[in-house]
DNA sequence: GGAGCGGTTGCAAACGATTGTAAGTTACAC
DNA sequence: GTGTAACTTACAATCGTTTGCAACCGCTCC
C-alpha cells in the first residue's frame, strides 16, 4: 500500500529488476508494443505482470512517443467549444478512441486564421497521430498540404474533389424530410425561413427545400421564401410575419432553416393570433436541446452529431492503422422528430 | 517552398549542423528551457532562431517531456461534456492555458468509477502536469492522495476540509439571491422545488432557500417545498402541483432549483390556469441557453462558468509555477437575471 | 606574463521506452 | 552426438531534447 518509492513512478527497469529480467524482456511482456504474445514465455510474462501492477507500473507515455513517433494522440481542431453542435461529436470522438487507448487534445480556433495556426503548430509538435477537423473556413488547403504527412479526418464539412475524409451530416436530406412530412400530412402551401446565405448551413438548407419542393411537383415562389440575416428568434419572427403577411396567399406550413428561426415564427404566430399547428404547421432544424420544452413542442429534423463523432473516430483509427487505406466521404442521415408544431395528435 | 526533407521534420540536430553550432547551443538559442537569454551570444541567437524558421523547425515535445518531465499538458477530468454546464468551463480552461502554452487533454468518467479509473491512467501516463478535476464523486480520497504529487485544482466541488484548491460557483448565494429577489417584488409564500437531495446542487441549493428564508424572517412550512427527484420538466410539474394544490394557501413564488425543474413549473401552471407572474412567480436555476425563449422569459440566476474555467487555469498555472503556493479556494458569485416569469414589465 | 574572470560554446550523459540482432537454451531428429 | 530449429532472453543502439560541466577565448589586473 505504501510503496517505497511512492515519489517517483516505477519504470520499466524497475519492474526488470524486482522481476530478475532484462528491461527490454519487460517491454515486450507488457506488448504495448504490439507483438506481445509470441516473443516471451507465458509464465515470466505472468510474472512480470504480476510485478508490474504491484509496483504500480505505468509506462511513460512521452518515452514511448519518443521512441515509436506515435502519441496515441489525436488533435481535434473546433471552431468553438461553446457551440452545442460539438460536444455530442467530442463525445463520440473520445468514446471510440478510448476504446483503442487514444485520447483527445482539444483546439478551438474561433474560426480565427492566426489563432488556428497557433492551436495547429502546438498540435503537431505535440506529435499528434491524427487530425480531426471541424473548423469551417473555406480554404482547406493547408489541410490538404498536411493531410499528406498524417491523417486527417473533416467534420462536416467535405472538399468539392473529395480528396480528404470525412464525416458529414446529410443537411439536404435533412429538410427535404422536413417538406415532405409536411407535404404528406396535407400541406401544399410551404415556405421557408432560410437561413444566412453566406454560410453553408443555410445555403444547403435551401437547396434541400427547393429540390424537395421541385419533386413534389410544387413550385417554389419567392414570395414563399425569406431569407434570415441571423440565426436568431427575432429573424425568425421578422421573416414569418413577412410570410404570412404578404398579399399572397397565407402558406400553411413553415419549414426553418433552425430552430432560433422557428421559435421567431412562434413569437410570430403568437403575435399575430394564429396557432400552431392548426393554422400553420413549423418544422424546425436541429433538434436543440430545448426543442421539446416548447409549446407546442417542436417537430425538429435531429443530426447523429455523437455519431459523426464515432464515424470520424473510426475513420481516424483505420488511416492510422493502414495510411493507404481507402478515402471515405461518409454522410450521416438525419432523423425526422415529429412532435406537436405539425401533429395536433402529439405525443406527450 | 519545398524543402527537400519535407518528410521528416527538422530537428534541433538538423538546425545545428545548418548553423554551424553544437546542438545544445540550439537548445540554449531557441530558449525554451527557460534561461535563453544569458547563455548565447545575441547574434548566434538571431541566426540560429532564423534558420529554424527557415527550417520551419518545431521542437518535439515527446522528447522534450521525456527530459524535463514537464509535458505543458493538463489533464482535465469531468462526467460528460455534453452537459452543458461544461463547454463554457473547457473554453475557459483552454483559453487560459494557451496564453502560457498549454494544452487540455479531455477525459469523460460519465461518473462511472471504473471508467474514471482508467482515464485517469491514461491522462497519469501520459505526464499531465496537473489535473482539473470536476468530476462529482463524493470520496475524493485518491485525488487528495495524488495531489500530493501534481497539482489539481477542483471544479464546482469543495472538500469540506477544503485541503485542494478549488474553484466553485456559490450555489448558496445563487438562491439566495433568488429568493431575495421575490421578496422583494412584495412575496411572502415563497416556495421551493428543492432538487435531488443525494445530489451536492440539490442539497446546496436548499439549504440557500432555508437560509434566505430565515435571514428574511420568514418560516420555511413544509407545505412549501417539495423534493425532486430527477432534474426533469415532469418532476418539477408534479411538484408544482403539490405545491400548488394543498390544502394550505397558496404559494405565490416559487424558486426552482433548475431551469428544468421551472419549466415543470410552467407546465403545472398552464394546467392549472394559473397565470405566470401574476398568480405565481417562478424563478430558475442556471440560466439555461433556453431560459429566454420561454414564454414568459425565465427569471434565472446565471453562473459564471467561463470564468470558473479561467480561474481554475489560473490556480493550476500557479501551483505548477510554484507547488508550496497557497491553497486557495474561490467562489465565484452567480448573478440574478431577471425576466418576464418574476416581472410583469418585462424586458423585450 | 600569468592568474582570474565573464561570456560563449562544445561535450556527453541522461530521460524511459522500443526493437533488431545476437546469444543462450531446449528439444528433436538424423 | 551433433546439427538444426524453435523459443526465450539479453545486449545495445536509438528516438530528440535538455543541462551540468568542461573548455575555450579574449580581457583586465596585479
Amino acid at each position: 500500500m505504501n510503496s517505497p518509492q511512492r515519489m517517483r513512478r516505477a519504470t520499466i527497469r524497475d519492474v526488470a529488476r524486482a522481476a530478475g529480467v532484462h528491461p527490454s524482456t519487460v517491454s515486450r511482456a507488457l506488448g504495448n508494443g504490439g507483438q506481445a504474445n509470441a516473443l516471451v514465455n507465458a509464465e515470466t510474462r505472468a510474472r512480470i505482470l504480476r510485478i508490474a501492477a504491484e509496483l504500480n507500473f505505468r509506462p511513460d507515455i512521452a518515452a514511448r512517443t519518443l521512441k515509436t513517433g506515435q502519441s496515441h494522440t489525436v488533435g481535434v481542431l473546433l471552431p468553438d467549444l461553446t457551440n452545442p453542435l460539438f460536444p455530442p461529436i467530442v463525445r463520440g470522438l473520445e468514446d471510440r478512441f478510448a476504446e483503442d487507448g487514444f485520447v483527445v487534445l482539444l483546439g478551438n480556433t474561433d474560426d480565427d486564421a492566426q489563432r488556428g495556426e497557433l492551436v495547429l503548430e502546438g498540435l503537431l509538435s505535440r506529435g499528434v497521430d491524427a487530425l480531426v477537423v471541424a473548423t469551417a473556413r473555406r480554404d482547406g488547403t493547408q489541410f490538404l498540404e498536411l493531410s499528406r504527412r498524417l491523417p486527417i479526418v473533416l467534420i462536416n464539412r467535405v472538399f468539392d474533389d473529395q480528396l480528404v475524409p470525412s464525416v458529414a451530416t446529410d443537411e439536404v436530406a435533412g429538410v427535404r424530410m422536413a417538406v415532405e412530412h409536411v407535404y404528406r400530412l396535407g400541406h401544399r402551401r410551404i415556405a421557408h425561413v432560410a437561413g444566412p446565405q453566406d454560410l453553408s448551413t443555410g445555403r444547403n438548407r435551401y437547396r434541400g427545400y427547393v429540390a424537395e419542393m421541385g419533386r413534389l411537383g410544387l413550385t417554389v415562389e419567392d414570395s414563399m421564401v425569406c431569407r434570415a440575416g441571423l440565426y436568431s428568434p427575432d429573424e425568425g419572427s421578422r421573416c414569418a410575419r413577412e410570410l404570412l403577411q404578404g398579399p399572397h396567399e397565407r402558406p400553411t406550413a413553415i419549414v426553418a432553416a433552425n430552430d432560433m428561426l422557428a421559435i421567431g415564427c412562434y413569437q410570430a404566430l403568437h403575435a399575430l393570433g394564429l396557432n400552431c399547428p392548426e393554422d400553420v404547421a413549423i418544422v424546425g432544424f436541429n433538434d436543440a436541446p430545448f426543442s421539446d420544452l416548447l409549446s407546442p413542442p417542436l417537430t425538429s429534423i435531429r443530426f447523429p452529431h455523437y455519431q459523426v463523432g464515432l464515424e470520424a473516430a473510426q475513420l481516424v483509427l483505420e488511416r492510422i492503422g493502414d495510411p493507404s487505406a481507402p478515402i471515405k466521404v461518409i454522410f450521416l442521415p438525419p432523423e425526422l422528430v415529429v412532435r406537436g408544431s405539425t401533429c395536433t395528435k402529439s405525443t406527450t
